[in-house]
DNA sequence: CAAACATGCAACCACATGGTTGCATGTTTT
DNA sequence: AAAACATGCAACCATGTGGTTGCATGTTTG
């Protein structure tokens, strides 16, 4: 994985509005698009350019279904976001480790 | 945890840079920003902005030293993201499992 | 004290972003 | 066929962002 794509992922994330779409598909099935621009307190197309951030990021996909279009929550960003910061997390554990054993020498 | 705080973790990690700047300082010790701004390829103040950016959403300390000043990593951010999409993830496995269930019946 | 060093601050610039409105287009429903 | 609906596209605007340069300031070192 890129750092690039990463980024991304992370930066895709890095908003309230669009956290909040995450957020809602996560709970349950595939939205359509005016549903899910609903309560976020913008317009319609507005909601639209925050989804098409989450589509380009490829955290969300769309799947057009006769006038409407699907919005479904692609895990898989996720869990690469996830995976991330758990390697960051590591090397910092083992950081922490080698810290105490040098002190307890 | 507000929204908005994790919101801004996730910006904060949006950005190649400030990723790569992350990256370099969980592998080890706190640095300072003179070193930290070598190899980014963009000039000391414009890291500096990336850094002031991660200060800003608490990823990142800063502790003054003498003329120097040291950039820490803080470990509660990433834990924090980490936790906000391990929730996602969590809400996102149940509803498969019930979906799975439901076509067993 | 003077030179070198590490950093801070402010102004500036190009471009991205988040939002709006207006209108066009394809799809159901009646 | 007409009305209602869900969406798309483009233009526009204010503000934020990522970067630069120039200069000022405090801190070591010689």
């Amino acid at each position: 994985m890129s750092q690039a794509a990463i980024a991304q992922i992370f930066k895709a994330l890095g908003d309230p509005v669009r956290l909040q779409i995450v957020q809602r598909l996560s709970n349950g099935t595939a939205l359509c698009m005016g549903e899910l621009s609903k309560d976020l307190g913008i317009s319609r197309q507005g909601a639209r350019k925050q989804i098409q951030a989450l589509v380009s990021a490829k955290v969300v996909q769309l799947h057009p279904a006769g006038r409407e279009v699907k919005v479904q929550l692609d895990a898989a960003a996720l869990q690469q976001g996830r995976d991330f910061i758990t390697a960051l997390e590591a090397q910092w554990d083992q950081r922490l480790l080698a810290l105490k054993q040098f002190t307890e020498q």
